[in-house]
Order: C-alpha cells, then sequence, then structure tokens
DNA sequence: CAGTATCCAGACCGATACTG
DNA sequence: CAGTATCGGTCTGGATACTG
C-alpha cells in the first residue's frame, strides 16, 4: 500500500507524469498534439502545418503519441491510403493539464498589468 | 490582441509551457523537484537522496530550475559554505499542476478496479 | 499519401578531477 | 560543503532517399 508520502515523490515509472516526461522531452511532440487537438489530422496536413519538422520525426512522435495513447490512429483502406489521427479520451484529459501551464501566462500576465 | 485559436496552440516561446518542456525534457529535473519540495533543500542531501545523480547534473539542474523562477537559492556565509533551495510561489503552482498528471493515475487506477 | 531506412552532426549527460 | 571544468560515449533528431 503506497504510504502517503509517495503522494509527493515525482518519478514512478510507468506514471502518467513520467509518459508526460517522456512526451514533452521529445522535440515536436507539443506542436504535433497542438495541431491534432485543432483537428488537423492528416500526415500531410500536419507536417504542412508545422514548419521544420521532418516526416521521419513526425511519425516517431504520432507512434509514441499513439503507443501512450493519447491520439488514436484510423487508417482507411483507399488508394490512395487516408489515415487520421484524434485525440482519445484520455489524450483531452493530458491536454487539458498542458493547458493549465498556459493558464499560468496569463495570470502573470494580469498580474504584471494591474 | 491575441485571437481566441492562440488559446489551442502550443509552443508559444518563452510561455510557461515552453518552460515546462525544457524542464521535464532533462533528465533529473523532476527527481530534483520532488525532492526539494519534500523540503531537502541542501545540496549534499539532495544529491545523497538520489541514486545516480551527479553534481555536475544536480547543479545544472538547480540553476535551470533557478532560472525559471521554480526554486529560489539562499546562501548563508557561513564557513562551511550553507545554501537552501525552496520552492517559490510560482513553484508550488508549478508543482501543483504536475501532481495533476499523477492524479490520473489514480483515476486509471480506480476505473480498472470498478 | 503514408511510412521506413540510412547516415551523420551535435546535444546531452555521466565520470572524474578540481577550486574556493 | 558548494560548485566548476573537462572529456568522451550515447542518443536524438535533421537531411535525404526510398517503398507500398
Amino acid at each position: 500500500m503506497a504510504e502517503a508520502k509517495d503522494m509527493y515523490s515525482f518519478e514512478k515509472p510507468g506514471s502518467t507524469l513520467a509518459m508526460a516526461e517522456d512526451v514533452m522531452g521529445c522535440k515536436w511532440s507539443l506542436s504535433v498534439l497542438g495541431v491534432v487537438r485543432q483537428g488537423i489530422c492528416r500526415p500531410g496536413m500536419i507536417q504542412r502545418s508545422i514548419e521544420g519538422l521532418t516526416t521521419k520525426v513526425m511519425n516517431e512522435r504520432l507512434k509514441k503519441l499513439t503507443r501512450y495513447n493519447i491520439i488514436e490512429r484510423q487508417a482507411y483502406p483507399e488508394i490512395p491510403p487516408r489515415v487520421e489521427y484524434h485525440l482519445t479520451d484520455f489524450g483531452k484529459k493530458f491536454v487539458s493539464i498542458l493547458d493549465q501551464f498556459s493558464a499560468l501566462d496569463q495570470e502573470l500576465e494580469t498580474r504584471a498589468k494591474s
């Protein structure tokens, strides 16, 4: 059984926090997540939306985000092939936490003005 | 003035989110933050608390966290020298967001049990 | 269009020795 | 005790070409 102290220790392997660390530690992860959440879901469009992102890295990130169940992949058996990525329910919770970092910005700005 | 769409774009340079990315992307950052929040505030103790952490990397992390105003450094002019690091108010908000990632774990566990 | 393979420069971090 | 300097291996990500 977990002790209360454990509530305050970071770095549990396999935890959501460790996952967040892994995701955020990779360059381009947040950019990709950002455009996917905006509804830009096809690889070609994702790449064209993000200046400087290469195919290789994009696919690595999409794979990682998929593996962590933050986004999910749907492939349509057409010619030419079509693939779509969308946030999962878990992914929506995940990005809503990321938003709270941004919310701190607003708070700091507001404070600066007053 | 910012458009509504900007609310959903990640990756603003200089933002708290970019800072979070920078911090979390560095190995050992969260470990260091974790022990400092527990009140382990002196470098020697911090290092002894974290298996595998070297002096060099610890100091790099402490510097970065200090630069971002997540923790603050207090030096006492004694012999031998004594230094303490503590969370700032901003840092407390920062770690409370990190806790929400961990909170997702609880939620998932609870759901698994039921 | 979606995705993979290969190559390589540079960043990161671990080990160690050192200063005040 | 707190912190810095140096060196070297590893791993990441950027460029490019390629397959189905």
